[in-house]
DNA sequence: GTTTTTGTTGATTGACGAGTCAATAAACTT
DNA sequence: AAGTTTATTGACTCGTCAATCAACAAAAAC
């Protein structure tokens, strides 16, 4: 009893499940079976709308590439002033949707994928490039020139916080993250003032 | 013609294959024939010295924690003062040894393997806390009360910079890394002193 | 009302890989 | 010299899984 347009239902279904999976098993090696299972369908079907397992992945980290960068956006919309953008910045990098156990291992092994798959580790500098010019536009008026060394450490900052997060087994912290982080760049942004 | 004595140097030369070829392949999914293959053997001997692949990639992760144990504690010894010893954990951290592609690469998938099996994210976490205390120690004659968010601010750091040279294309940036880790040292301690 | 397009799956293929085993051989023990 | 322990491997088992295919169903197009 097919209904038509489910191509993109599908899809959808299949990248959300993609993304629990990778999170719930903690490695890459969930099966095309398991995900298609979690989505309700077949693993036929899966193959049909993806064509491979690889692609799957890929979809699952463009969606989350989107999601994060939708939600900066929202932020900054709302932010006035370069300190007021920069706290945005990090209030997205750790906002609850980001931070989730499930979301953080999907992005660890997403970090795994980007070492073997060229089309994975493009999407993941393009996220590195984003972050790096959303904190350079709110540091320099307040840093100027030394604004690019500190972007470059708050970033691997955010990518350790994410880290360690892993390893963490209670519920995640993002209060700790989000003050680690402004903390970093307060001390900075100290050092730097007249 | 079996020589007596093999299984210490069997094992050892299989714990470095293995570092190599995770190193090499980028993920976990390196078979106990190619590992054992770069060891010079075959893969039957190799599940004879370890009896499971999991075995193996313990004992490759053992075996990083305590070259880096080693290195800490060779530079510890040589250092005088807080701020010498400070800066001596950062060196050992991204010595030559440490931040090669292939040793980062193997650490990003032992952080993978953390997810699924308990031991490994037991040696994880004893390779944070041996960071931490080092550079409490460091810290608390420098900073005092505030020594304790430093510390977590900096192992995060460097696991960061870790994290970011697995995307890296050229050579490994030794400099850029430790110049990052000790400028977020300095806007630390500055804030922190009378 | 027949043809085409879209949706869907069970069954199958084909490859690959972890772990086992039996067999062989050299060295040590008594 | 017979027996035991250690080293070593080729061949095999058994399971798993990505990907394909043939077949079926319903809507749309003609």
């Amino acid at each position: 009893m097919p209904k038509l347009g489910m191509e993109p239902i599908r899809k959808a279904a299949l990248v959300k499940a993609t993304i629990v999976e990778i999170g719930r098993v903690g490695s890459l090696d969930v099966t095309v079976s398991q995900i298609a299972k979690r989505a309700g369908m077949s693993s036929a079907l899966a193959h049909h709308y993806f064509g491979s397992k690889e692609e799957m992945f890929l979809a699952a980290m463009r969606h989350i590439l989107t999601l994060y960068g939708a939600e900066v956006r929202g932020a900054l919309a709302l932010a006035e002033g370069p300190e007021s953008r920069l706290r945005a910045v990090l209030a997205a990098s750790f906002s609850a949707a980001n931070f989730r156990r499930e979301a953080v291992g999907a992005w660890l092994n997403f970090w795994v994928l980007a070492q073997t798959v060229p089309e994975a580790k493009r999407l993941l500098k393009v996220y590195q490039g984003r972050l790096r010019s959303n904190l350079l536009a709110g540091l320099r008026p307040l840093a100027g020139d030394r604004a690019e060394p500190i972007a470059d450490g708050l970033g691997a900052l955010i990518d350790g916080l994410y880290l360690r997060e892993v390893l963490k087994s209670g519920p995640p912290d993002r209060e700790a993250a989000i003050t680690t982080a402004l903390n970093y760049l307060n001390s900075k942004l100290e050092g730097a003032r007249p």
